[in-house]
DNA sequence: CTAGGGTTAG
């Protein structure tokens, strides 16, 4: 499909075409699944789907798996819940995965309670919950601020899953992600000092999830201890890491750090991504900037760098707050232009620009 | 299949 750039129906035809029954493996139709998925063509994954169940060679469970991980992967909340229902009617019965695909469907849409109940569904299946299926409930737990319900989660899941399941290192992360967000870094730490006791190591993600917290929480020393410590432990800072740091550093005005930790992230080869053009975008407005701005705007999207609204958003929303819907008007033409699809942001951006000029009707 | 970073409305 990459090489030739065929369509998923010609490279279905060429499979059902030179199909022989017992000599062939049906796990060759999962696999086109996957590799449509892969390749971003969801709806062609669905129509093979569709067309194997109407030529009477069904794909597996493991495809519908697949295309239902892809769709939580792109946020389609609704569809999935739509497609599994298609699969549960055609007789399809979950495993371990698909189960935990649904708890994270119900972790995403804030319906914790039910995710739990999901869980106990799985045990009456006879389903046994794995460390994925735990730390979905956590995390989703976490990022609806209860840490009281992921800890208690943690200290059980042992007794919870016969004994099968212990926290791993996604676990801890997810805790400490919680409390960073939540403003409470001390027991951030803690949770990382019992994670050592129980000989899981930090990761790069723990150092770039308490990076950002002690950021977050103003102590800019802290964050510098954090990235040497990750250095002599042989942990290279990512662009997640340079990202975070570079926008705390906008955050307290300090253009000089900022500027400094971006020449270093090029010398060092780590590649900027859209969340650094994002950052930079707002440091630089914020910090009064704005020309600069555009500038850095225009060259990074000559080159098709940039996938989502974020930096337009950023510039559309401060030439709005300045009452400036005439600088505002030609970046919404630009991302039209660049196939960036306006959101609510861009339309909220642009209405309290409107309504700060007085220009209601528009 | 799960964990860290970027946007709006006082």
């Amino acid at each position: 499909m990459c090489v030739r750039g065929l369509a998923p129906f010609d490279v279905l035809e060429g499979l059902i075409n030179s199909y022989e029954g017992d000599d062939s493996s049906p796990a060759v139709f999962d696999a086109l699944v996957r590799a449509c998925t892969q390749f971003g063509a969801t709806d062609g994954a669905y129509e093979v789907i569709k067309k194997l169940r109407m030529d009477s060679c069904w794909v597996t469970i493991h495809a519908w798996n697949n295309f239902l991980g892809q769709l939580l992967k792109l946020n389609e909340i609704d569809r999935f819940w739509k497609v599994y229902k298609e699969m549960i009617s055609y007789g399809y019965s979950e495993n371990v995965n698909t189960f935990n695909l649904i708890v994270y469907a119900l972790c995403k849409e804030c319906r914790l309670l039910e995710a739990i109940s999901e869980f106990y569904r799985m045990l009456k299946n006879e389903i046994w919950p794995n460390v994925v299926t735990f730390n979905m409930i956590i995390d989703g737990a976490c990022k609806m601020g209860n840490l009281e319900l992921a800890l208690k989660l943690v200290r059980k899941m042992g007794v919870m899953s016969g004994g099968c399941v212990r926290p791993n290192s996604v676990t801890y992360n997810c805790i400490i992600n919680g409390f960073c967000k939540i403003g409470n870094i001390a027991l951030a730490e803690e949770v990382r000092i019992e994670m050592t006791k129980v000989g899981i190591e930090s990761n790069e993600r723990t150092y770039g999830t308490l990076i950002d917290g002690h950021a977050r929480g103003g102590s800019l020393e802290e964050v510098f201890k954090l990235c040497n410590e990750m250095v002599e432990r042989g942990l290279i800072p990512n662009t997640v890491v340079y990202n975070t740091v570079i926008h705390w550093l906008y955050n307290v005005e300090d253009m000089e750090g900022a500027s400094l930790l971006l020449s270093d992230m090029i010398d060092k080869r780590i590649c900027p991504d859209q969340y650094t053009y994002s950052i930079l975008t707002k440091g630089l407005c914020r910090n009064g900037y704005v020309t600069e701005a555009l500038r850095l705007n225009n060259q990074v999207i000559g080159k098709n760098l940039i996938e989502d609204a974020f930096s337009h958003n950023i510039l559309i929303n401060y030439m709005c707050r300045s009452k400036n819907i005439a600088g505002a008007k030609p970046l919404l033409g630009s991302m039209f232009v660049h196939g960036l699809i306006p959101d609510l942001v861009t339309y909220g951006s642009l209405i309290d620009g409107y309504w700060r000029t007085a220009r209601m009707e528009m």
